[in-house]
This record gives structure tokens, C-alpha cells and sequence, in this order.
DNA sequence: GACAAGGATTCATCTGATGAATCATTTTTG
DNA sequence: CAAAAATGATTCATCAGATGAATCCTTGTC
């Protein structure tokens, strides 16, 4: 029978549950447009067939889009797809699908950076204020790492991953805290695109830098004004990249 | 056989499905600790006779509350329950459930307010920047809602939501406008916690109306300041009343 | 032409069974 | 006796089929 064997989407089925998978590509083809908003999806039976799932793992699948926000089941009516509007713009899942290479929207890349330019910036000033020696040790390590990561794409992507979420943390503010897995995908989308030129990244290490030793000589306003300088750069990597 | 008749938590189950009914009883009962982070909860088959709902709708209630990260599901381990840093607090559910009157811890008020000071402020002023005329209908129609429901808790909630979330749809950035949800979320529960004196909310509607005056002229420092007053009103009345 | 009744479609829910992953224990082996 | 391997038990993961409930749409009547 070699079930999901020549079904192409299927094949990233890693050890991840069939529910996750299902979540995957569903939420893959919506966001690419296959299922425009304010049309159904197939009906659960067909769909699950073509999922090559039962009833139940596409139905515990539909849950987890609902509450994304991506899709609303009624009976009758059948599971129609949202607006973008209502998407949950700070799920992890909805980030990186949206951020895939080749489909990103410019407009939603800049809202993110000026999102971004609000946030990490204060994030940075109250790490100044509330960080505490474990705080700052582990900003400082991830600055390491960055420093230590230089040609290794993959490295320099955690690497960095963990000093914006570290600083987050430091602020020890919960729902700035909340931003961490937002953050991660955006990063994670980010590397995708600018990582080609491997120049960028060692060129932002100088900022980096300087915010870490501000969080650690606990001056709030220097901090505020290092991360600005760290967004700018990503900022102008992308705008030239993508022609914003 | 009067399915869940004689089961009190199960009460409000008015017309919404058993799943959402299911995952509105554990969520609150895991926020209230009912449940202690780390721990297990019962195995499936327990809970669900404990839900009086079947095997299904439990499984997709999990997957609910997975989604928003406050479970964890695994063969054998069960189903734990994770630790708070990892909730997702822009979850309206979530948010609901934590700010519930009684239980509400004065370290998430305050970061909360914190939060909202370096995001409202700021969407206010790319408000007026971006706002179109329809947004400022949309402002505007908001803030007369507001001045004329005094008096009416009810309304007065409504109204109020409807002029930050339109605020933060008029700063035309699609990462402030997500917002939304959470927001809806926060201030129900701050208004069930101030509506108790009904002074509060007629004195910080001159700041309301500055905010919509100056996106109106599309002046974005003085918005800014504005929204700043707005919270700052805020602010000092749950201090005041939570001894923060 | 308006309205009511019925049928058809679709999701919602329940039930029972089997598979897969993990932990704890026991057994084997050096 | 100690360490490693095999075994068994527990729990979630997945599947399949059946019935219920809600809604839309067609049809028939006045």
C-alpha cells in the first residue's frame, strides 16, 4: 500500500505526526493562494483523502488553522478561509509561511521592520534596567557565538536567533517576552534572504556588540539607541536586497 | 440520559461547541493551577468521562490548547502542561483566561501596561500618518460612541475597543494591527476590573479625544502624546486600585 | 410573487479498535 | 555485583464508520 509514498508534499513527513504535516500543507497552500479567502476548502471527506489522512487528523489539523485564525468551520457552510486581516501575525507556523522565499509581500516585510523598530529598541532599554547577571551572561554568549558563527550560515542564524530573544528575555517583561517565537521565524526568514551575501552579517557584528555592553553597563539609552542602529542595518540589507 | 446536565462547569455551554466548551474549562483550570506547570494532565479517557464530552472532542480541544502553547502532547509522557513563559499571551483566550478577576497577577498588569505605552503610542502616530479618511470616520465614529455611552458598562466597553483597534488598524501596519485580538482581550478585563467606579471612564475621554483630534490633523508627535496621556490615565487607576 | 416545507449537504460528535513511542522493570551477561 | 539488553505496560496517535445537528436550497402551495 506505501501510504503518503508519491504524494510530493508529504515527503517532509520527518517523524513529525501526521497532524503537524497536515498543518504544514494546508497552511502552506493557503497562504500561497490555492484556497483564496472566503472560499471553502474541499469537504473534510475529500480532503482527507487527498491528505492521505483520516477524518480525524484533518479535523485536530482544522483545529489548529482555526486557531491561527486562518479558518472558520460551521456546519453547512463548510471551512472557509479568513482574511489575511485576521491571521495571527505573531504565530510562529503563520510567520514562516508567509516569509517563504519567493512569495514574501514587501509590504508585510516592512510593517515588519517598522514593528520591530518600536519593539526590540524598548525591549533593549528595559534589559538595561531589569537584566540580571544571568541575563547579561547569556546576552553576552550569544554575542560570542555570532562573533565565533562568521561563514557558518547555519550557526550565525541560531546564533542570532538567541541574542534578540536573550535581550527579550532580559526584559523581563512577559509580553515582550511573548515575542520570542514571532521574532525566531522572522529571523529565521530574514537569513533566507539576505544570508547569500555573507558579507551582511559579520558588518552588523559592530552594533551587536554595542548593545550587549550597554545592557551590561545598564545605560538605557544607549541600548535604545544601539539596537536602532542594529535594525537600521538589517533594514537597509533588505531595502536594497528587495527593492522596497 | 440528560448528557452533562448535573456537571456545573459545563453550564455555560450556551450553543457553542462541546470543543470550545471543553477547551474554556481547561484553560481556565489550568491558569487557575489547577494543573501545576510540569505536570501531566489526567490521561485521555479519564478527562473525557470527567468533560462528559467524547474522546475526539477532547483530542481537538488539546490540539487547541497546544496551539497556544500551553500543552504539550506526547505517546506515553502524556499531555503536560507547560510553563508560563511559554503561553502565548497575544491569545485572546489565553489573556482572558489570566486576567480574570480575582486571580490576576499585578507583575503581568504592569507589564501589560508597559507594553501598551511603547506600542499604542506609536501606532497612533503612523495613524496619522496613514490613516484614510475612512479610518478617521472609523476613529471618530468610536470616540462619539465613547462620549455617549456613559453610564453603560456594556457599551462602553464596545466603544472603547472599537477606538484602540481602530487605531491600530488606521496605522496601516499589519503587524500592529494583530494586535487587535489581544487588545479586545485586555481591556475587558481591565474595564471589569475599574468599571466598579463609574467616574473613571468620563474622565479620560478628553485624552481620547486628542488622540482623535491629532490623527484626525495628521500631526504624529502630538498623537503620540496624546495616547501617551490616554494611558497614563489608565495607569494610575489600576495602580491605584491593585496597589501595584 | 411570497412564503413555508422538505430534502440535501456539510460539519460535529461519538464509539471502538489498532498502531507507535516511551518508560519501567526484569533478565541476561560480563 | 553491576551494567546492558530485552520485555512489558502505559499513553497518545491514528484510523474507520455511524449518527446527529445546522444550514442552505429547491420545491410546492397559496
Amino acid at each position: 500500500m506505501a501510504p503518503s509514498q508519491d504524494n510530493p508534499a508529504a515527503a517532509r513527513n520527518l517523524g513529525k505526526g501526521k497532524i503537524a504535516t497536515a498543518v504544514a500543507i494546508l497552511g502552506e497552500r493557503i497562504v500561497a493562494g490555492d484556497f483564496a479567502p472566503g472560499r471553502p476548502l474541499p469537504v473534510e471527506a475529500d480532503l482527507a483523502q487527498t491528505l492521505d489522512v483520516g477524518r480525524s487528523v484533518l479535523r485536530e489539523a482544522i483545529k489548529v488553522l482555526a486557531s491561527k485564525g486562518m479558518v472558520s468551520a460551521r456546519p453547512r457552510l463548510g471551512t472557509m478561509i479568513l482574511p489575511r486581516s485576521q491571521w495571527n501575525l505573531f504565530d510562529h507556523d503563520v510567520l514562516h509561511w508567509m516569509l517563504r522565499p519567493g512569495l514574501v509581500e514587501p509590504g508585510l516585510l516592512r510593517d515588519i521592520l517598522v514593528a520591530r523598530a518600536i519593539i526590540e529598541p524598548q525591549a533593549a532599554r528595559l534589559a538595561a534596567i531589569n537584566a540580571t547577571m544571568s541575563d547579561k551572561a547569556n546576552i553576552r554568549a550569544a554575542f560570542r557565538a555570532m562573533a565565533e558563527s562568521v561563514g557558518d550560515p547555519d550557526a550565525s542564524v541560531r546564533a542570532d536567533i538567541q541574542f534578540h530573544t536573550s535581550i527579550l528575555e532580559a526584559s523581563h517583561n512577559a509580553i515582550l517576552h511573548a515575542f520570542s517565537p514571532a521574532l525566531t521565524a522572522i529571523l529565521s526568514a530574514f537569513f533566507q534572504i539576505s544570508i547569500q551575501n555573507p558579507e551582511i552579517f559579520p558588518g552588523n557584528l559592530p552594533a551587536h556588540e554595542r548593545v550587549a555592553r550597554e545592557i551590561d553597563a545598564e545605560d538605557p539609552e544607549a541600548a535604545h539607541a544601539a539596537m536602532l542602529d542594529v535594525l537600521g542595518y538589517t533594514e537597509a540589507d533588505l531595502t536594497e536586497r528587495l527593492k522596497l
